[in-house]
DNA sequence: TTTTTTGCAAATACTTTGCATAACG
DNA sequence: CGTTATGCAAAGTATTTGCAAAAAA
């Protein structure tokens, strides 16, 4: 299995100078909070809950909040700094056993079927049956959804 | 885009034949409810949550608890019966945005990184940005890891 | 100085659990 | 009849929100 390279202190400047950058760029402001906070997951590699941020985040901050972690995750993850693993969305469930992948809006939640030979995706399958018994593939495509898109250009959502 | 085929009623009798028979292997009991959550997502092309097949389910069945839809809807996921969208765990952020997959273990929650080419997941973009502006792709691979595999064999969990 | 962000506390959503009764096999 | 599943109510997690004070630009 190809091993992560862990992200060398040059990188991880590399990559906090672009967070400040983007959050200039979208008129947020760059707060001690948000630093930490990005710094932490962005130098992770073990793909922390919220809570698992807050307790790192706290050893250097002892007044950070939890809310504030949800809120500066949430955000970094619509500036695209940062991934979701999951959906950030309630559970939903699937009844159409067909091999298909799903588009999922990132906005409203709304799950799309996009129908499609997915044989090349068990190409991986040797890598991820290194971790353990594969039972089923997922495969999200996520983004916008039309719908979303204009109430974004219309509205006063700005992000 | 590819419409998905309405399932026939012929199709959904032998879906729920199936179900009946996969629930008497594992000696579960065939309830009258259980039939009808099965039914209801295994007919549904929405990807509904468990309030939205609680709300189709209470139809025909007005004394239904929601505590019942949520217990036989996991209890249908592990059977493999029906499939989860999400991944059932709090929700985990990722700061390493090189493309990777995932391996999700059902059982504890825990995320693993597989690094591969995922060039040739870019195949079915098209597909998805019919349904909107795609900004992640998002491969899951999911299953039980190989310390929950020790686990069930050795311990009382039996499914 | 003006506007955004934070921390606190409280509220909300979603999901799970204990227990007595009902229902399956 | 023995065991499992259900419904009810209550608890438990995870996440979000309103608001006054603090901090960034």
């Amino acid at each position: 299995m190809t091993t992560a390279t862990l992200t060398s202190t040059k990188e991880l400047q590399q990559r906090l100078d672009f967070f400040e950058q983007e959050c200039r760029r979208r008129g947020l402001r760059v707060t001690e909070q948000r630093r930490e906070i990005f710094k932490t997951v962005a130098s992770s590699h073990s793909h922390p809950s919220a809570e698992d941020v807050f307790a790192v985040v706290r050893e250097k901050m002892s007044n950070v909040s939890l809310d504030t972690v949800y809120r500066t995750l949430a955000s970094l993850a619509d500036m695209e700094l940062i991934l979701r693993v999951g959906t950030a969305y309630k559970e939903r469930f699937d009844g159409d056993l067909r091999p298909h992948a799903h588009f999922i809006c990132s906005d409203c939640g709304e799950v799309y079927d996009i129908f499609y030979n997915l044989d090349h995706m068990m190409l991986p399958l040797q890598e991820a049956f290194s971790c353990g018994d594969v039972r089923q593939i997922n495969l999200q495509y996520k983004g916008l959804c039309k719908q979303c898109q204009e109430k974004r250009k219309s509205g006063t959502v700005s992000f």
